[in-house]
DNA sequence: CGCGGAAAAT
DNA sequence: ATTTTCCGCG
């Protein structure tokens, strides 16, 4: 694994030699737009554990098409590509809650770290059961 | 909007 | 393999 520190669930994990493996991922994105603050207008948590709300959708489309170079992309583009995650159980609809989604973080193995109690930043909020698999330490962003 | 098939692109 | 593009359907 080219990402050892974190435990994450398969799915968090691409194959290295495939040609779609060479960029970012949408859902990395997703969770690093989640991480930052001054995109809670935008995109931000909401509701249940692990669930988001897109709220500026052409926004985000338009962050995302910048970050891979496709000037073109919308958010029926990209949300087609949020779909195919349904399949891979990375991601499922909030059925009724208009550009919500739900991050399936049941998959994983859980850990429970006492020391992160979860006041610190929203994003780490869905992550604190992730445990590194080699320096023991639940952390992100190599922090 | 949200869905998923189909095909192309990377 | 993971989108990107396009699109008909409900």
């Amino acid at each position: 694994r080219s990402h050892p520190c974190f435990a994450f669930p398969d799915w968090a994990y691409k194959p290295e030699s495939s040609p779609g493996s060479r960029q970012i991922q949408l859902w990395h994105f997703i969770l690093e737009l989640l991480q930052k603050e001054e995109y809670q207008g935008v995109i931000a948590w909401q509701g249940d554990y692990g669930e988001f709300v897109i709220k500026d959708p052409d926004e985000v489309a338009r962050l995302w098409g910048i970050r891979k170079c496709k000037p073109h992309m919308n958010y029926d583009k990209l949300s087609r590509a949020l779909r195919y995650y349904y399949n891979k159980r990375i991601l499922h609809k909030t059925k009724g809650k208009r550009f919500t989604y739900k991050f399936n973080f049941s998959k994983v193995v859980l850990v429970n770290y006492p020391l992160l109690d979860m006041a610190s930043s929203p994003f780490l909020s869905p992550f604190k059961n992730f445990k590194c698999l080699q320096c023991e330490k639940v952390m992100w962003n190599g922090g």
